[in-house]
DNA sequence: TATGAATGAGAGTTCATTCAT
DNA sequence: GATGAATGAACTCTCATTCAT
């Protein structure tokens, strides 16, 4: 039934993960077959045995890449007890530094301007990425850590703001570092929840 | 290189505005000489009679992009008394509608993060949009309007929260709309500042 | 760049002698590479899959022609004994008729003069040139076929007389054939050398 | 009838030396027309409203120059009485340097190969070299300066080795220097002709 | 399963030449 | 008499993709 059913499932992340950093490199739009394939120790027609098209294969590295993250996330979120850890973590993970950066939502937002298909799926995961902020928020509700405030309203604002902050680190702002981001981010939290976020950061 | 005086005020504004209009509908990468010739209703080498290259066409139209939309959010300021009325002017523009949107910024983000030359241009207007939004705030601050904040900070801050939504209205989120971003960025204004800014809006 | 192994040395090859008919039919100036697929019997984009660029192809065109004939010449001129016949068949190399005539030198000498990397070449082929017919000229004092002169002052000479004689023949003026060359560039020969070369000539 | 007849014949000559500059510069092949008017501070049109082509304009371009030097040594010789003068006035001519050398000569020879009309005004103007070796050395046999041999001959000799001779110089060979050429070119004359030509020279 | 070979479809750019003024 | 403006034709080179093996 199913065609070339051995390596499929080596090869294909490989070839994923090869071309995430080509996207990363060279950007979403310069991004060339060759390049995947050399990043992978194979030839440009090999890449194209495993994905039907150049297309494919980019929109693929690039949600692969996201959904990684957002399931380290929530793993990452479930292994916490307190929501004020919690909120802390979710800062923390869209500050723009470590594995994950703003580099490649740029590259999709760019795209997605003019690419149907990719928009929804970006729509999508930012729905998630909201979701998650305002499930902690109404975790934290509930557990009395914080005061009553529009969980949606302030996922969005939240989720917009540090958008804006990691667009200035993946670009090398000078006056937009980290740690800044980390603190403008819970500061606004503390006022927006009305709680103490910075305890130990402080 | 060799002078061509008679058209060139003419011609090239027309250009510039014709690969703005291309670089929105295609992207910045994928913008070609044809389309801005087509558009201009003339010929690829013709565009490239009036810039040596299509390099410089398109920075040329992006950074003279840029700033016309400063140069008249700095008009349009100089006019207005109140500095409560300067930043809920301040905030409408950076709402992401009209004649300016986020998907010029969008693209310049894009390349901006492997074009060093394009890089540097990028971070002298975000410069320059942060200068604005913090002499705002002092202004109001003179005039007893605002409370007391950093006004650095707050235009970093409010920067990067107007970036952040507004990319949201570029890629048409179905959750955020202009008017939600005004009232967002208003009401974030308000707690910062200490002030009321939504009387009418509201 | 990449390694491609397989067909290299069948089809680089086939390709150089087709861009060196080329180049002696259209000029090393106006040779294209459309030109060089076509009379190899493939395409402009395959030509460049096997050379970088036209300048690569060009030039290693010119040299692997040159080189060829130098080698052929070496070859022939050992397995001559008498220093005698070893001269005629300098002169006979260098009248400009045969597989090596001096279209393709004129081609060279034109682009040298503004060509550093091609004039650099074209210095080391000619010194090997003059090389070749002093060590002759010594080999045949040796034997004591030869009566004493300066090898290396003659070697220009003689090079210099043939260059000028086999353009005539290379722009097909009346006044000079191949004969004519022959008999002069021998004639010179044995006046300088104090010998006789042209017993069976004439 | 004619027309433009005003500026005609102080526009051309200008247009021909600036093209013949060109030439000299970045070869016939290269030579473009915005280069010649530039070089003759005017514009590529203007250019072409006195020749009706680039080919025109080139050809002219060689032709005349090539023409005023033939006029010129003509007029240099006819003003020397001996007929060793002029022969030292004929080599020393033909040696490659002051304001003729051998470049323009390595262009004509290189585009006559496919050019008929060029190779015929080559043919021409070489004839004329030629006529006027073999006529200097019948003026110095009728008053007794040289000694028999065979004009014609001795003229397509001394032309080829000063031609062979001349490229060298034009390409800048370390082991080919003026002085090198007059000396060479003279001992072949004195040989050939049995006279004595470099009593001050040495 | 993989790849060397090949190519068609462009893209930018150059340049002689034309035309209106 | 001269030139700014414009353009068609040409050419190199890139790259995704196909095909035979």
């Amino acid at each position: 039934m199913s065609p070339r059913p051995r390596l499929d499932h080596v090869r294909r992340p490989e070839l994923l993960a090869a071309a995430a950093e080509v996207i990363r490199e060279r950007g979403l739009e310069n991004a060339r077959v060759a390049d995947v394939a050399e990043r992978a120790g194979t030839s440009a027609p090999s890449v194209l045995y495993y994905f039907a098209s150049k297309a494919e294969l980019l929109k693929e590295a690039i949600t692969s890449a996201e959904e990684r993250f957002y399931e380290k996330l929530d793993r990452d979120l479930a292994g916490l007890e307190s929501a004020r850890d919690r909120l802390v973590e979710v800062v923390d993970s869209g500050v723009g530094e470590g594995d994950y950066d703003a580099t490649l939502w740029i590259e999709v937002w760019a795209r997605s301007l003019r690419d149907e298909d990719l928009a929804s799926t970006r729509a999508e995961l930012d729905e998630r990425w909201r979701r998650t902020i305002a499930e902690t928020v109404r975790y934290g509700q509930e557990r009395g850590e914080f005061g009553d405030a529009d969980s949606e309203s302030f996922a969005v604002l939240l989720a917009s703001l540090l958008d804006g902050l990691s667009v200035q680190i993946a670009l090398r702002d000078r006056q937009v570092t980290p740690d800044l981001v980390r603190e403008l981010g819970l500061r606004f939290a503390e006022r927006e929840l009305g709680c103490e976020l910075r305890t130990e950061a402080a």
